[in-house]
DNA sequence: CGGTCTATTGCAATCCGTTGCAATAGCGAC
DNA sequence: GTCGCTATTGCAACGGATTGCAATAGACCG
C-alpha cells in the first residue's frame, strides 16, 4: 500500500498551511508539530502534551490542545475517541481505519477502508450519511472473549 | 410503539436483581434508580447525577457513577460515549441501537438493529467480532451538510 | 523600521469522571 | 436482637480536557 507522501512532511509545509488561513507561526505551535512529526500511529493527548513538555517544559496543555484543533482543521492530523471517551489523534500518512475494541480483553485491531466499504455503504444507503471512519471506534468482544465466555 | 416490559419497572425487581448477585440495596442507590425510571432515552453521567441531586442534595457523583456501573452490569442501563466523547446512558426499554452523529450540524440519529445488521454481519465476518450496537457512534456528514458543503 | 490589527498564549477556574482509602452500614446467620 | 463479613459510601485528590479573559506577540502595511 504505496501511500501518497504527506503534505505535512516538513515544518516549512505546515507553516504555509497555517499562513494560507491566516493562521499563525509560533514557536509553541513549531513544538507541537515537531512532536507530531516524530510520532506514528495513535497518541492520546495526554501524551501529546506530555512529549511537548519534555521538549519545552514550559509547555501548556490548553496550548497543545488548541494547536491540534487547529491542525486538524488544515488536515494535519484527525482525532477519534478511545473506548474510554479519552481522545485519541491519528498521525501522519497513515491510511484512513477505524477500530475494532474489545470490552472484553481490552485489545483492538484496525478496520481498513475495504473492510468497511460495506458499513460504508449501509450507512449512505439509508440515511445519504457519509462516515466519518478515520472517527470510528466500535466496541464489542472478540472471538476470543466470546468463546471464553462460553 | 408497545415495548417488552422491562425487567426493572419495579424497584423491588431491582432490589432483586442486585440481591441475586450478593450487590446491595442502599437508600443512595434508590435514589438513582428512582432518577433513571423517571428519565427515557440517552441521558449523560453529569445530567443523572445533578437530578439525583435534586432529589437528594447530599448526593455525592461518585456514588452515582459507581451505581451506574452496578446498574450496568446487572443490565438496567447501557452507556454510550457522545461524540464528544461524555458518557451517555440509554435507559429503560428501549430496543437497542446504535448512533449515527453528523459532525456538520449536531443533529444525531437512531440506527436500528435491522438497519445495522449488515455492519454486524461484516465485523463478524472478518473478525469474529461481536459488536456492541447499544454502544456504537458513527460521526459524519449528513446528507444536508454534505449538500452545503458542496 | 515602527505601527496596527488580531491571532495566540498563559493562567486560573471549571467540568466530567475516576480512584484510593478509611469509615459506615447492608444483610444473612446465629 | 445482635454479630460479623464485606459491599458501599463519603471524601479528597487527581487526570484529562475545555473555556474566558487579559496580556502578548506574529505578520502585514506603509
Amino acid at each position: 500500500m504505496p501511500d501518497a507522501v504527506s503534505p505535512f512532511d516538513s515544518l516549512a509545509e505546515v507553516r504555509a498551511a497555517l499562513r494560507a488561513r491566516g493562521l499563525r507561526w509560533t514557536p509553541q505551535r513549531r513544538t507541537v508539530i515537531e512532536v507530531l512529526q516524530a510520532s506514528r500511529g495513535h497518541v492520546t493527548g495526554a501524551e501529546l502534551v506530555e512529549r511537548c513538555r519534555r521538549r519545552d517544559p514550559a509547555t501548556i496543555p490548553s496550548t497543545v490542545y488548541r494547536t491540534l484543533d487547529v491542525l486538524e482543521e488544515v488536515g494535519m492530523v484527525r482525532h477519534g475517541h478511545a473506548p474510554d471517551g479519552r481522545e485519541e489523534f491519528h498521525v501522519g500518512a497513515e491510511p484512513e481505519h477505524g477500530h475494532l475494541h474489545c470490552a472484553g480483553c481490552g485489545s483492538s485491531w484496525e478496520v481498513g477502508s475495504d473492510e468497511a466499504a460495506a458499513v460504508l455503504a449501509a450507512f449512505e444507503a439509508s440515511h445519504g450519511f457519509e462516515v466519518d471512519l478515520g472517527h470510528l471506534t466500535v466496541t464489542g468482544r472478540c472471538r476470543a472473549c466470546r468463546a471464553a465466555a462460553s
